[in-house]
RNA sequence: GCGCGGUUAGUUAAAUGGCAUAACCGCUGGUUUCCAACCAGCUGUCACGGGUUCGAUUCCCGUACCGCGCACCA
């Protein structure tokens, strides 16, 4: 389905049908800033309920939180956030080359690239800094969290304890993150505020994975280090057999790989446009053993998507050594261990919500419109219904239509313009179904249900209309099916 | 943050140192009644600030924002 379509012109689409404009434009916008429209926040909310059903409410080792944004600052002492204060930004008085070092450094080190002395450009401060408490001078300095992760940690003993959970398991959440970053750019790709959705997942180190079979044969194009840097081709494999060759580390790794990427699936994402790319030596951080991406081939080119770092212990150490009481916990199997978190599925809500407008977009060149085949659960409005006579008896069987769906679903009304102008209007919004009510419908009391990627319609009783949009919605029974349903 | 290019209606574009246009979208009415039909009408625009000028959307300077490249992405 995905279309050749630029980031720009996904952009510009979002904001004339109301997903997504640039924040306070009204005063000239704000780099790194968005505000989600009317189908916007429709659509960001779906996807954020589906992965919290997916992730938590169908899984037995999955609890969520919700932290704060504002914390107490020593988490991000802890962390490690915090010492990055200390860097400053330098040039090259020489060669102009950019980079950062550490402010203790200035007029020790010297240019890298041609001994030159370097010259200070002001702190580097990646975090935004806030003040809690009103009178500015009395006021603690405080941080928006860069990364939901630190509050999964923060509060990991007490939610280990109260939800009884025994390892391996995973804390879950969604929530707001904050970067300073130096250039935002590519839409929403990278925002200064955006969303994160993320799982620490523990387990006692060496702890095999129970769930490896689950995985079956799902196969995706593995990227690994090795090929990176004989600059061989990325190579479709199974994720197990990967695993068993050794080029993923862990059974872990495969396993989430495949749990991730069957989420992008299951809400209409193509499998070709996905890849997992292992981190070289270079660039893994250095409380991480292995790290692999899940990467999407997005119009400007291959991004992160999620990354899968193993950190280890490193975290729940950290805060150990700073807060100096024990993250140990009492585990049935294993005994006495802090565990380790073994993969670190973190998404932004922004990254996937540009993945399924991708993946919908489709000028479909025979209606010459706009058609959005968002899956039917993401899709900001489920159904909308339309009087075929927009007057009289029929205009008002339909709004009856209209009132009733509303109690279970998101839906529509229109009866402005003909009726193939309301639905190429409501193709563009990604609105699966379009019900008709029209003259026959006074006698017969059914309407007709009209399906958005295929035009094809069914006729149906009023009476079953809420109970058949169920099923179409939540069950996905096959759209020629449904119309036989009396 | 640096360098280069850009910013005209919700979108896409045109023109201009002297009344700022069009198409599409949207809205109202008519007509039609199952895939953006048609007719009549309506709303809405020179990113912001300063300068030059009798007069600036147009020329100059600054700022914001957008794109590309570099750097950054802890």
């Amino acid at each position: 389905m995905t279309s050749k379509i630029t980031i720009d012109e996904l952009a510009s689409f979002c904001k004339r049908k109301g997903f997504v404009y640039p924040s306070g434009e009204l005063y000239g916008s704000l780099a790194g800033f968005w505000d989600f429209g009317p189908l916007g926040v429709e659509l960001k909310n779906n996807i954020k309920k589906s992965w919290w059903k997916y992730h938590v409410h169908k899984r037995e080792d999955m609890v969520g939180i919700d932290g704060a944004i504002i914390t107490n600052p020593k988490v991000w002492e802890a962390s490690g956030h915090v010492s990055n204060f200390v860097d400053i930004a330098v040039v090259c008085k020489k060669c102009k080359n950019k980079t950062k070092i550490d402010k203790h450094e200035l007029g020790k080190v010297k240019c890298e690239k041609c001994g030159g002395e370097f010259e200070s450009k002001g702190e580097f401060n990646p975090m935004f800094v806030t003040h809690v408490g009103p009178i500015q001078e009395d006021a603690i300095k405080a941080y928006l969290r860069p990364e939901t992760a630190q509050l999964i940690f923060a509060n990991f003993k007490s939610v280990q304890e109260v939800s009884r959970l025994k390892l391996p398991f995973g804390i879950a959440q969604i929530g707001k993150a904050f970067r300073n970053e130096i250039s935002p750019r590519e839409f929403i790709f990278r925002c200064r505020e955006f969303e994160q959705m993320e799982i620490e997942y523990f387990i006692s180190q060496g702890m095999k994975c129970p769930y490896i079979d689950e995985i079956g044969n799902i196969s995706m194009t593995i990227y690994s280090e090795e090929m990176q840097k004989s600059e061989k081709k990325p190579k479709e494999m199974k994720l197990r057999d990967a695993w068993k060759q050794g080029i993923i580390k862990t059974d872990w790794h495969a396993y989430w790989l495949a749990t991730e990427l069957q989420w992008f699936i299951l809400l209409g994402a193509s499998e070709d446009k996905f890849r997992a790319r292992q981190h070289t030596k270079e660039e893994k951080s250095h409380y991480a053993s292995d790290t692999w991406d899940l990467e999407y081939e997005f119009p400007m080119g291959w991004r992160e998507l999620q990354g899968f770092a193993n950190r280890g212990d490193f975290d729940l150490r950290q805060h150990e050594k700073h807060s100096k009481k024990s993250m140990e916990i009492n585990d049935p199997e294993s005994g006495k261990v802090v565990p380790h978190v073994v993969c670190e599925p973190s998404l932004g809500v922004e990254r996937a919500f540009l993945v399924f407008m991708l993946e919908a977009y489709e000028h479909d060149k025979k209606r010459d419109n706009i058609v959005l085949h968002l899956s039917p659960r993401l899709a900001p409005y489920k159904a909308a219904v339309f009087p075929l006579i927009s007057k009289g008896e029929v205009l008002e069987m339909s709004r009856e239509i209209y009132r009733d769906l509303l109690e279970d679903f998101a839906v529509l009304f229109d009866k402005s313009g003909s009726i193939g102008r309301r639905y190429a209007r409501n193709d563009e919004m990604g609105t699966p179904y379009c019900i008709t009510v029209d003259e026959d419908s006074l006698k017969d009391k059914s309407a007709t249900i009209r399906e958005r990627d295929t035009t094809k319609q069914i006729r149906v009783k009023v009476s079953e209309l809420r109970d058949i949009l169920r099923k179409l919605i939540r069950d996905e029974i096959d759209f020629e099916e449904a119309g036989k349903i009396v």
